[in-house]
RNA sequence: GCGGGCGUGGCGGAAUGGUAGACGCACGGGACUUAAAAUCCCUUUCCGGUACCGGAGUGUGGGUUCGACUCCCACCGCCCGCACCA
């Protein structure tokens, strides 16, 4: 009786949820509603440490509110399209579908006993076709819409693997499996118009008032507005067609400080010089051979190349420029060219240092003027600084006041235009994978693209395709690609390019508000359920993930699939922390690691070793856990040791849900002796047990001090102070005196507080204690206003600001008898020495500070 | 490189600008036991000396304030993202 076996209780409960249909999500007009979601997991294999703590706080938040009376929606899915499939396909031979099914089949097994109170009735993948059926669907309407398009845009190719790599999958310029050299190739895709969405997507991150500020300025950075000056530098003479290069810049003010012009590699005018500059050419060929990720970009050397061309500053006709290619600059931002101003750009300095480029340096300064050394000025731009022969006339100004003046002027004169220009760009989302959701578009000869017909939909994955030959099965496979035109119905081709699975994760919580629903949403359901009132997931999606779903709401919106309220899909966010883990490894002869599970490994104060064979073993600590480098802790064994509850516990103790948590096994046990504990108090009660009757009122009043400390810890999503607070509470009732009625009680009220954390222990006691049916289903404590008051406050005193003595007061002392007492204190008296203090600082209810 | 964040005892961490270290782990001591396990009780930021007390202390250096872990500036370290990883 007194000893807690999760092994029968854990499912005995989740039976009882299961037969009572708990946790169906029930639209019911008498309560308000609340949706909770996890962001969904990628089908890996099997669940790791992460899941559980991301799923167990979900579960928390939505049980609570269950038991607060809302009607919750708390679903669950599988994120299942993408590479690992096709790679573990190409590895063993298998079936991406067959990989990705059992996988989910295991995870699901694996999170079924955590007794999460998830409506699986909702469950779905987005590989199933039903659901990808429904994206094709939106595909469509967004194309109609003009939501959708196509251009050329760089990839990164494998020559040999013939077959395109993720930035990831580029290790120093090489493809990761083949190893030959990356080749960038320009091939037709399409894209998402996000970027007509820049400016709307920029100004409501201001309505997220629940989202973490750093996501906000994150998204905010990323969209990156800019307001600057679009205008031209002639060539001394035409080349190629071109008569002057277009530059964009966010710091006009420092034209007269210009020293070149630099364009992109990729720019049209350097792709057509490189025909007859063989130079050039070689040059654009080795900086290509650089990958497209932006990271690598920016980290490379600062490179140049000298076109010889000139342009003339539009300022003086007379002042030539050099014209450089530069590895520095995208093509996908403004304009792919820009003046360089050595003196107020760092990097520009440095690239100008490099390669002995003119650094003009004596048109502005803060006090005075000196030539620029290795550290170059930037006009700050909220701050006046002296202005030295300004063309726009400008003498005192800040940086701000200079560009908008400077646009003014060129406007004036007719040289140049303000520009308000993002850094945000279409959304690419073609891959050309087997393993994603098939793009409904068909070529045909005659009519150009032409979607699909929506009654032809899904556009099924073909199953019998292979892995053992480079490129793309769906361009190989024999029939799947010929089709009659929709439109002409004439031979024609499919698209064989899929989509990011970014697509779709970008709109899945809406189809959990009707999961079997005909078309890509029902109206009613996601007007009723729709917005998600609590979104949780990990920080790396801060961006991407975010700024998709946050456009496909509102394309959804445009099409009808959504109402207009949920334009902003997610209400309020919270970013987890991440799991993290040493990583142990050693090296193979060549130096390159080799990865160790934690559990080969012993680690003592001496340092680490194979337990094997003894060796040393190097740790790297706190790593983001991942499959490849071995740093992961199966939560299974966990749970099958100490249960669900344990577990759940354990996650939720200790580190605060934001930050990242280093997993260490010793917790776990500490958690599952609190649990016994707490079940040995009711197991062992006696109810009838009589007390001391202010023993029970201190007990009441320590119930409700406790329901207040531990709502405040939920609501705020500080589960490791609600969590320190029932510990208290555990040592609180153990150590009172009350009588076994004012135990039972407290008891009662502490399965209440623990139900959403500990779910199965907290029935367990519900029902020892004699309360009515489910625990789930007992709503959530109340404290009573006036245990909650208390009638002497400690306040501590301060000399100095240090903390010298406390003193207490009645609970509604004023300033001046705070102040009598506190000059009658010994400490206070010692002090001063005789003196008056020169000030006496009374804060009522929260301290004294006496200044001698 | 750019953008964002984090940094508190041996460890995880707590603290509306107001007693730094709640709560837990670990260590140490004790009770119970033939013994062990389990359980219970006590101690523990560091330094100095007897329980009382003094000094230092929240990555580093400055600043604002009666008062700073908290706000500001600079630096160091670590983490996340950088558009084809999910």
């Amino acid at each position: 009786m007194s000893r807690l076996t999760p092994s029968e209780i854990e499912p005995k409960w989740q039976r009882a949820w299961d037969e009572a249909g708990t946790f169906a999500a029930r639209r019911d007009p008498a309560k308000p509603k609340y949706y909770v979601l996890e962001m969904f997991p990628y089908p890996s294999g099997r669940i790791h440490i992460g899941h559980v703590r991301n799923y167990t706080m979900g579960d928390l938040v939505a049980r609570y509110k269950r038991s607060r009376g809302f009607a919750v929606l708390h679903p669950m899915g599988w994120d299942a399209f993408g590479m690992p499939a096709e790679n573990a396909a190409m590895a063993s031979g298998g079936h991406p579908k067959d990989w990705t099914y059992s996988n989910i089949a295991t995870m699901r097994d694996q999170m079924k006993p955590l007794g999460l109170s998830i409506d699986w009735s909702r469950e779905f993948a987005t590989c199933d076709p039903e659901y990808y059926a429904q994206q094709q669907r939106l595909f469509i309407d967004f194309l109609e819409a003009g939501l959708i398009y196509r251009k050329a845009a760089v990839v990164n190719w494998d020559p040999v693997d013939m077959t395109v790599l993720a930035n990831e999958q580029v290790i120093d310029g090489k493809g990761w499996r083949s190893g030959a050299p990356v080749e960038r190739r320009e091939l037709v895709q399409w894209f998402f118009k996000i970027s007509d969405y820049s400016e709307e997507l920029l100004e409501a991150l201001d309505g997220l008032d629940k989202w973490p500020e750093k996501v906000r300025l994150m998204q905010a950075n990323w969209i990156g507005k800019s307001r600057g000056l679009q205008f031209s530098f002639a060539l001394t003479e035409p080349v190629a067609g071109h008569e002057g290069i277009e530059v964009y810049t966010t710091r006009p003010d420092t034209l007269m400080g210009a020293s070149f012009v630099g364009i992109s590699p990729d720019h049209p005018l350097s792709r057509a010089l490189e025909a007859e500059n063989s130079d050039l050419a070689a040059f654009n060929a080795e900086i290509r051979r650089l990958g497209t990720s932006e990271e690598e970009l920016e980290k490379a050397e600062k490179r140049g190349f000298d076109t010889g061309l000139k342009v003339r500053h539009p300022l003086n006709p007379d002042w030539e420029l050099p014209v450089w290619v530069a590895n520095f600059i995208l093509m996908d931002y403004g304009t792919g060219a820009i003046f360089a101003c050595p003196a107020h750009d760092q990097r520009d300095l440095d690239f100008c240092r490099k390669y002995d480029l003119p650094v003009i340096d004596t048109f502005l300064a803060l006090d005075d003027p000196e030539p620029v050394g290795d550290v170059a000025f930037v006009p700050p731009k909220t701050e006046k600084v002296h202005w030295v022969d300004h063309f726009a006339g400008l003498t005192e100004a800040t940086g701000e006041e200079a560009i908008d003046a400077t646009i003014a002027f060129a406007e004036n004169a007719s040289w140049g235009q303000g520009i308000t220009n993002f850094r945000l760009r279409d959304w690419g989302l073609s891959r050309q994978r087997y393993w994603g959701c098939p793009i409904p578009v068909v070529h045909c000869e005659d009519c150009g693209v032409v979607p699909e017909k929506r009654e032809n939909l899904p556009v099924r994955l073909p199953d019998d395709v292979s892995f053992d030959q480079p490129g793309n099965p769906l361009d190989r496979h024999p029939t799947w690609r010929h089709v009659p035109c929709p439109a002409c119905g004439k031979p024609a081709l499919r698209e064989t390019d899929t989509m990011d699975t970014f697509v779709d994760s970008s709109w899945y919580f809406a189809r959990f508000t009707a999961p079997d629903a005909p078309t890509p949403t029902d109206m009613e359901e996601a007007s009723y359920w729709m917005n998600v009132d609590q979104y949780i997931g990990g920080i790396e999606h801060a961006i991407l993930h975010l700024l998709y779903s946050r456009f496909f709401a509102r394309a959804m919106h445009l099409t009808g699939h959504l109402p207009a309220s949920a334009k902003e899909p997610f209400d309020a966010l919270f970013t987890q922390g991440m799991v993290t883990h040493a990583i142990f490894q050693t090296r193979d002869d060549q130096g390159r690691p080799i990865y160790h599970l934690p559990e080969a490994v012993d680690v003592s104060e001496e340092g680490a070793r194979l337990k094997e064979t003894g060796q040393a073993v190097e740790v790297i600590p706190s790593a983001k856990m991942s499959k490849s480098k071995k740093n992961v802790v199966d939560p299974a064994a966990i749970i099958e040791r100490f249960g669900a509850d344990t577990a759940r516990w354990f996650v939720m103790s200790d580190s605060p849900p934001e930050r990242d948590v280093e997993w260490t096994d010793a917790g776990a046990e500490a958690a599952f002796k609190h649990l016994g504990r707490v079940w040995r108090l009711v197991a062992e009660l006696d109810r009838s047990a009589p007390g001391d009757t202010d023993e029970d009122k201190a007990l009441a009043r320590a119930a409700a001090q406790t329901v207040e400390a531990v709502t405040e810890g939920i609501e705020g999503f500080a589960f490791n102070t609600s969590i320190a607070k029932l510990y208290a509470f555990t040592n609180t009732v153990s150590k009172s005196r009350a009588s076994g009625a004012a135990k039972a009680d407290a008891l009662r009220t502490m399965a209440q507080l623990m139900s959403p954390m500990t779910p199965h222990l907290a029935e367990e006691m519900w029902a020892a204690l004699g309360g009515a049916g489910l625990v789930a289903d007992a709503g959530w404590p109340e404290a009573d206003p006036a245990l909650l008051v208390e009638d002497t406050v400690t306040l501590p005193i301060q000399i100095n600001g240090k903390r010298r003595g406390e003193l207490a007061v009645p609970a509604g002392a004023d300033k001046s008898a705070i102040e009598a007492l506190v000059m009658g204190e010994p400490a206070v008296q010692r002090a001063l020495d005789g003196g008056q203090p020169k000030k006496l600082i009374v804060v009522p209810g929260r301290i004294v500070n006496v200044v001698v």
